[in-house]
DNA sequence: CCATTACCGGAGACCCTCTCCGGATAGTTG
DNA sequence: CAACTATCCGGAGAGGGTCTCCGGTAATGG
């Protein structure tokens, strides 16, 4: 019996616990591991690599809500295909923006080392707002409302921003530069929401282009010490 | 190949006839004009309202997402009776949240006499926070990525609210108590990224209800003179 | 080289948006 | 009061999207 949920959010994966893959602390995973100790056969690793190919296209083309039927085209496999890698739509946007989110992580340990902690809170959180906005609010989806849904790839995603953030925020206090009362979480928040609410060029082609720097800066100004 | 935009009105036409001398005044609107001289039918004016009041209650229910089908079924009409009413979802919106919108404007009005611009700027703004959020960013939704294509009622409500934060905030700025390097457009679209980012209880529920609260203060400091 | 079994592809169930057209009816006229 | 007509209603259905299930296929270990 099928429950006729109206819209409802895509259903949690009850049964197939082996797509999960296991999360690799750090460092590059060649092979995706099973559940079962034997490694990923080939075809299956290549077809997640153009799946999430795909994706990445079709989430820039058309924004987070791209067709999934479109996306398995492209790569060239059956829809079946994609949802044996990915468990719905919040997964296959986590895979995309992996890469993007490893950048950012690494741009805020090589930040740390800056010599204003107030500038690097400020260029950091620029790169971050960067990131955000791809696909209108592409990042900002996955760190909020699909939060929950997203399983483990997506909730690390969340910790490992939040992690950056607090290190950069703290040397930032801890230096003078930005209030304490301030938590990382809602910093982010304020930065996901400009992200969010700036329309996208895709959809409104000739938007103010220097809003998003404006707004940010009025965020920044909002952290200092008053 | 199809086109995606359903901009075809068969029986009315959209635009505005130029005799019409009834001024847009705060006031009830007892029959919805025609393009004809001809009033409305009865029936007609009944299943809009009906309409209308089964998409408050969906909304609120299922957020702005929610099936417009099922809003026809529950005012007990069938789908082309919705369609022929409102030219799709944006409309819909704007029209559930006309009622939401004169509100805001009044108090906009009211609070321009108040003592304080600064606190009547401030207290403003929490109103329109609350508005904002109401259905997770439904107001939002509208005032940003709907307003090329909701026509003219979307465009509408858009600029009213500009025009009440105008003036607040023009009356906040003359006071000294608002930066004057700070445009209207600027002001709201942070509240509304605001509105975006928070998780709504219906999706998140056991949410920090303090946050909407020290974000919008964070907002509020950002828009003092430094 | 074969048995095993993880994997693939697509058919298809179900839902949503939006359109089209025969039939019903409110309001007007004689 | 009856007939007429412009207007409106309801639902069938096209088209597309998400997600599942199952028979066939081919990679892999022995």
């Amino acid at each position: 019996m099928n429950q006729p949920q109206p819209q409802a959010r895509p259903t949690a994966a009850p049964t197939t616990t082996s797509s999960a893959t296991a999360a690799p602390s750090t460092g590059p995973a060649p092979i995706t591991p099973t559940s079962t100790g034997r490694p990923a056969r080939a075809d299956a690793v290549r077809n997640r690599e153009r799946l999430v190919a795909a994706a990445r296209e079709a989430f820039a083309e058309a924004g987070p809500d791209a067709s999934l039927n479109e996306i398995a085209r492209r790569a060239g496999v059956g829809p079946g295909t994609l949802y044996r890698h990915f468990s719905g739509r919040p997964e296959l946007l986590a895979a995309v923006l992996k890469g993007r989110i490893d950048t950012l992580c690494a741009r805020a340990q090589d930040l740390l080392a800056a010599d204003s902690a107030g500038a690097a809170l400020a260029e950091w959180l620029g790169a971050f707002l960067d990131h955000a906005r791809v696909n209108q609010g592409l990042g900002g989806a996955l760190m909020l409302e699909e939060l929950e849904a997203a399983g483990a790839l997506g909730t690390d995603c969340h910790q490992r921003i939040l992690d950056a953030a607090t290190a950069l925020l703290t040397r930032a206090q801890e230096s003078g530069a930005a209030r304490r009362d301030l938590s990382p979480a809602d910093l982010l928040q304020l930065v996901v929401g400009v992200a969010m609410s700036i329309p996208h060029k895709r959809t409104s082609p000739a938007g103010d282009p220097e809003q998003p720097q404006r707004l940010l800066g009025l965020v920044l100004d909002a952290t200092k010490p008053h």
